[in-house]
RNA sequence: GGUCUUGUGGCCGAGUGGCUAGGCAGAGCUCUGCAAAAGCUUCCACAGCGGUUCGAAUCCGCUCGAGACCUCCA
């Protein structure tokens, strides 16, 4: 069964063919520097983190670009334009690499504690200015660009007009047209520069205020928008790739001015397919700036922020992101997160005791055909899902299925021989690539060098024979003050005792 | 105003024509010295109204509600 994604320029789900396979060149939206990243930001680095992880299980050999926007972008809010970075800069009194350098070290720190592969490349948009300018000048010298006052200004009824010929209107991804744009009545800075209201910047003029500025042809600036994804797609995956990703709010407009400033240099629409994560929202309404809804994911860690009852670790949001599918709205509140805590940590503990156990005395009949063909049915639909478009929910939902299987392997309430041994084997190694390699989910419990597990497992010997001699004070005292300290004592079936770090 | 998405049980969330999604919470039971953990069972759905169909949460229409984009935004 082939892989099938849902591309959003066609507006269906499409099998997946490699341009060049087994190489498959994929480029995802990353963050702007400019302030620390929230649990929005968290969504569409996870869910490409899995689609790569999942390519790459399928064999791609996968080059994955993942930008940081670090020239700052600018902010229209009021009557001047500002550069983000360079305002909170002079407010920081910071300079403004350092600013960047500091919150992309953040971004960095959580996208390790979330478990995310790093990127092949991760390009940043002020490493890349020459390869900007360059590129502006090219769609200049084809005339789909035009200078004024220093800034260039992108010629969207001009590439319209040309492209809609060959089947390539600007607004072919996001279903917009020029006219219904024309309706818009919003005031913004720096019309008057402009031919066409919808033409956007390449390049914008800098006032003296402004701390980031670089030396281009048409006087002192910075780059426009959307030219630095372009500019930096094209030179690592060149003028067409496979996938680009971003959230879908990025859709319009700076994916849109991407193809097309893309199709103007390039003479070919830069991506292949193109995927876009929905948003988390929060009491149903999008997690955002603008929103002054957001949880930081420095307090989404810590617990310190108004909004929540508790701290929540990064493997619990991870399961949590995954729980439902990428291109849905995923709403945050704590009692869902606290929902997904505990799965998170009933799925865990049985994966990691099935993980590791040997079952030597297994046959290659198994005892209970039915459970055996069930389980493996389960397994198999691990596959199925992923291929259809990566829907880690419905992964997830079948291993939960097989969790109760395995609790009632290990409290022997199921014989093991119930599973014929190949069965048992394929189980271990599929739950192990999905949980682990696919889903990137890892054990969040403090590893010690053993001397933990050693009093431990004094301790326990001490309350059984507490326990043996019907001595329940002390084995309470044992019990209960251990859970007092978050470690969770678990009696099992055959007399042997457990224990788990909270 | 334009473009588009969406409305599933207490909460989160899969599901596009017929079969129990799943998780968390609630209830009962088993196990246990008591608990916890685990297992088993169970309650609670498909916004409303029409239509298509042998059959609809799933397709169509209308009504009502929610949201996103159109401006930096994952």
């Amino acid at each position: 069964m082939s892989l099938k994604v849902y591309n959003s320029l066609s507006r269906q789900k499409e099998i997946f063919t490699a341009i060049n396979a087994p190489y498959v060149g994929m480029y995802v939206c990353g963050p702007t520097v400019s302030g620390e990243s929230h649990l929005g930001h968290a969504r569409p680095f996870i869910s490409f983190d899995v689609i790569y992880r999942y390519l790459m299980h399928l064999g791609y050999k996968v080059r994955y670009v993942r930008n940081i926007t670090d020239a700052g972008h600018f902010e229209e809010e009021g009557r001047e334009a500002t550069d983000k970075i360079s305002e909170k800069a002079v407010l920081e009194k910071l300079e403004p690499m350092e600013l960047v350098q500091k919150y992309t070290n953040l971004y960095h720190w959580a996208m390790s504690k979330f478990n995310n592969l790093p990127p092949n490349i991760e390009p940043t948009a002020t490493g890349h200015i020459v390869e900007q300018i360059e590129m502006i000048k090219k769609i200049i010298a084809d005339g789909y660009a035009y200078e004024a006052n220093g800034s260039v200004y992108f010629d969207v009824e001009k590439y319209n007009t040309d492209f809609s010929k060959k089947g390539m209107p600007y607004g072919m991804l996001s279903g917009r047209n020029i006219e219904d744009q024309q309706d818009t009545t919003r005031e913004l800075d720096n019309q008057e520069e402009k031919r066409n209201r919808n033409d956007f910047a390449l390049w914008k003029s800098a006032p003296v205020e402004h701390i980031m500025r670089w030396q281009s042809p048409w006087g002192e600036g910075f780059p426009g928008w959307h030219i630095e994804c372009s500019a930096m797609s094209t030179k690592y995956l060149g003028s067409e790739f496979d996938i680009h990703g971003g959230g879908m709010d990025l859709q319009f407009p700076h994916h849109e001015c991407e193809i097309a400033q893309s199709t103007v240099c390039n003479h070919k629409s830069p991506a292949k397919y193109w995927l876009h994560n929905n948003m988390i929202t929060i009491q149903g309404k999008k997690m955002g700036k603008s929103y002054n809804n957001v949880i930081k994911l420095t307090e989404l860690f810590s617990g310190d922020s108004p909004i929540l009852s508790q701290p929540y670790s990064p493997m619990t949001i991870r399961f949590f992101i995954l729980q439902s599918h990428y291109r849905g709205t995923l709403d945050f509140s704590n009692e869902a997160l606290q929902a997904s805590e505990k799965a998170f940590k009933r799925l865990w503990e049985a994966h990691e005791w099935f993980a590791k156990q040997v079952f030597e005395n297994n046959t290659a009949a198994a005892t209970d055909t039915a459970l055996d063909e069930k389980v493996n049915q389960l397994v198999a639909e691990f596959s199925e899902f992923m291929n259809d478009d990566f829907n880690s929910a419905k992964v997830i939902a079948n291993i939960f299925e097989l969790v109760p299987i395995i609790n009632s392997i290990k409290d022997k309430h199921i014989q093991a021989a119930a599973l014929s041994s190949k069965t048992l084997a394929h189980m271990q190694t599929e739950l192990k690539v999905f949980i682990e390699s696919i889903f990137g989910l890892i054990n969040e419990r403090p590893s010690d060098e053993g001397q933990l597990d050693g009093v431990l497992q004094l301790l326990m010997d001490i309350r059984k024979d507490a326990k043996s001699r019907k001595d329940f004070l002390t084995s309470d005292k044992i019990r209960n003050e251990l859970a007092g300290l978050g470690i969770q004592l678990k009696d099992e079936k055959e007399g042997g005792t457990s224990y788990t770090i909270v």
